[in-house]
DNA sequence: AAATTTTGTTCGAAATGCTCGAACGTCAAT
DNA sequence: ATTGACGTTCGAGCATTTCGAACAAAATTT
């Protein structure tokens, strides 16, 4: 499963879904600059964009071409298929209410974090991560508390995969030390984030395993690291986060 | 803009879009059923396969390909995009608490209605619709709002490109009939829903115009007829909807 | 307002790279 | 152990994409 060199891969389909991701990011833009940002002619660049337009991935505007709303339908589709989403999101609102801070849920994918839902509390403060935002597992709260859930098999694959990328100075990119993290992850019950992918930001994160114990996410709690720390980061926050993620696990036995 | 005809699309990328639609619709399927279904050999839906999974379109488990997650990040950017949601949304908790109702907020993109964001009261019931999900904008009371604020021009365009395809014996399917009902509705300055899109299901629909008239988006609130009907429909929740978009109206010049 | 530059769009021709079918490997079921 | 269904790989023919150049349309300048 480490394999991730394809043998031949459908060049065409590839350029058409480089030019969603360019315009994803680079907000909109014509057929010229896309061309020049990809290293393809105009008039190819051109044709994607019409037939990505007939479908309604990309939309037309006064400013260029972006990404279109038939988007949101597939995505919104995506994240219906994770029953964790509808069974934590109630929990994660009274989670932000209790707590006053930001709230999420995670689930993995292909070796890697994806935001499901976000709950803001009160006082939450605004992060890079948004609902669909994908991250690496090892630099989120959640995320290594996912990892703790899988076979250290599993961990190696993520790892041969998508290495330790660090984000901050405190991004954990050793594998010794992860496994480490891990270990104390399994002991304790719950991750622990400090500054590891934003700085000035702590979280606390806890796995959400199904019957068999396969980790079908995590709920985290994340804000300002003068905040979140001491006791009421790992006891308080901590027992909470347990305590709900105990309760979506019972709920998602019956769904 | 009434040419929908493409010069010379690209089949190879239709073809990948394919594969995503009948994911999204047709639930985890292999390559081979895959193909059956689109008509394509087993080993070119196989290469598409693993092309979309390697960008994470689509991701592998047991049961079989399935749209991914990474389609979350790309929809929630299109959504994102129109601020008429960030400045929406709070109004339509408000709202849906008031009312105890569903309320929805809607916007137009290539003619055609995409619900941007839904709010459930206590006592709303169940319908088809879904955040992401697309619309025919004449079978929705926040779609006839918007229409309603077109120069019937491109309403003739709109009709022209898709239709006026019937979902219940009270659609609208006449043209005529769609420009009275318009002209009734920029009279009064709301539009109602009956049974048009769903039976026993009535709704109310305001629309939301920038500072040129042009509409950005509508908000309604929807329900079982009998709840929704008289003096309720057309008084008391037409007036908390008017009073609600005005609002956003005026919140969206200021951000 | 004319001219010029930039951008969007169309089209032909060459060759890339996609599609198909057949064969192989793999797994589950009988 | 054997059969069948499914996923995967690979070669070869040719459908399709890609590029570049030319044209049309805007936008920007003089």
């Amino acid at each position: 499963m480490t394999d991730n060199e394809q043998s031949r891969p459908v060049k065409t389909a590839a350029t058409s879904l480089g030019i969603l991701e360019r315009l994803k990011t680079g907000g909109p833009l014509g057929p010229t600059a896309l061309a020049s940002d990809l290293g393809l002619a105009k008039s190819t660049v051109h044709r994607h964009l019409k037939t990505l337009e007939r479908e309604g991935f990309v939309v037309l505007d006064d400013d260029g071409y972006r990404v279109g709303l038939r988007l949101l339908d597939f995505g919104i589709h995506a994240r219906n298929q994770h029953q964790l989403y509808e069974v934590a999101k109630p929990k994660l609102e009274e989670l932000a209410e209790q707590t006053g801070e930001k709230v999420w849920c995670v689930t993995e994918e292909q070796g890697r974090g994806f935001h499901l839902y976000g709950a803001a509390g009160k006082h939450s403060v605004r992060t890079p991560a948004r609902e669909g935002t994908r991250s690496y597992l090892h630099q989120l709260a959640a995320g290594k508390a996912i990892l703790s859930a899988f076979p250290d098999e599993r961990v190696h694959e993520i790892i041969d995969q998508h290495g330790l990328p660090a984000k901050t100075p405190h991004t954990i990119t050793d594998p010794d030390e992860l496994f480490e993290e891990l270990a104390t992850i399994r002991e304790r019950g719950f991750a622990v984030n400090r500054e590891e992918i934003v700085p000035k930001l702590h979280a606390v994160g806890v796995v959400v395993t199904d019957q068999t114990g396969y980790p079908v996410g995590a709920i985290s709690i994340s804000g300002p690291s003068n905040r979140l720390k001491g006791d009421r980061l790992t006891d308080d926050l901590a027992d909470l986060l347990l305590g709900a993620a105990n309760e979506v696990e019972i709920n998602l036995n019956f769904s």
